[in-house]
DNA sequence: CTCAATTTAGACAGATCAGTCTGTTTATTC
DNA sequence: GAATAAACAGACTGATCTGTCTAAATTGAG
């Protein structure tokens, strides 16, 4: 299939750069993990900017679908969701090969906000938001904006603590807090 | 003086560390930007990474002097100390360059946990922390750890939603949540 | 089978990377 | 002024970077 060598190459980048990151993950080491030759990369891709925000799209799209397959999952009632969030955080934080947000290190490496690739972390950071503030909306939360905003602010914290302060527990605490805001807003 | 030189790299360093990253900006460029000869910068540092450390550690001593004393001169009681935390992080983000965290962000090209510049960053992460508990437990929270800890995940959400997502009003969200923490800690 | 598209390996360009070395010049100190 | 230490410019190594190109091998569809 002509589809599968360029997915191929988008997978393998995705856990290279997931790994050690952007500038750190030559176009070399990406085609001699994937056994790929060099011009059958640049044949699906114009650049290696390109290749990255491909790679990201993926992340978005397979990140955001097993994030709130498991929060749905999880719970039943959009309050109980909520708090679920923060257990799928968990999980994610516990996976052996976690190395924080591909988004927000993505950032840290593109930190020009008019940068395609800065401004594709920021769209999946806005798509999270939407998603969590859809979720206070149905929970009954009198200003979902308002505790979406909150607890955006939790799951970034703790994605940040869990990785570069290595608080394993980031997510229990992060959950305990949400409880608070959460009875708050639903009060 | 001897020690101007190596001042003067280090601060040449951190200004474009903090700009474009630490992969991205190359010995050249550091020696061209502090018109420096490059045995210089090798007779003070043994390599790269023993300069993007002693810039870690001068920006460590640099914020967290500059973020304390803003808190303590923008409030006189351990309660609105805490509250000013997120004041003093609204003005960070409004500076012209900002550029995110310089730890977070060095915690993204530097994923591994037992890279020095990793623990650098944590680190400087967990001495933030220590002040924040400081100050919940003057405030007299029933458990300043507890408060710390939920008032972190606000400080490093706050931090990230600025500089990620470009929400220029995430310190704004971040104090309005915090008073909601703070209060139920304090009742 | 045939034709066209894709993928292959690998050489190559031109730039840049971190780091070493040499020899000269500047600055400090006695 | 002489002696010592530091900083200088810049050549150099060897590796690596992204991206281009060629020519052969492979693949898939009609």
């Amino acid at each position: 299939m002509a589809a599968s060598r360029r997915d191929h190459l988008i997978d393998t980048a995705l856990t290279l750069f997931a790994r050690d990151g952007y500038h750190a993950t030559g176009i070399d080491k990406i085609l001699a993990t994937a056994g790929c030759a060099k011009m059958t990369l640049y044949n699906h891709f114009k650049s290696k900017d390109e290749l990255i925000l491909a790679a990201l799209r993926r992340r978005d799209e397979r990140f955001r679908d097993w994030f709130m397959r498991n929060i749905e999952r999880r719970a039943a009632t959009p309050r109980e969701q909520l708090l679920a969030i923060f257990e799928v955080l968990g999980e994610w934080f516990a996976e052996p090969d976690f190395s924080g947000c591909m988004f927000i290190n993505a950032s840290a490496e593109y930190g020009q906000a008019d940068d395609p690739i800065h401004r594709t972390a920021a769209e999946h950071k806005q798509l999270i938001r939407g998603y969590i503030r859809d979720l206070a909306a149905k929970a009954g939360a009198k200003d979902a904006n308002t505790l979406a905003d909150s607890l955006m602010l939790l799951v970034e914290g703790a994605i940040v603590m869990a990785h570069v302060a290595g608080q394993a527990d980031a997510a229990v605490s992060a959950r305990r807090t949400a409880t608070v805001l959460i009875d708050e807003a639903l009060a």
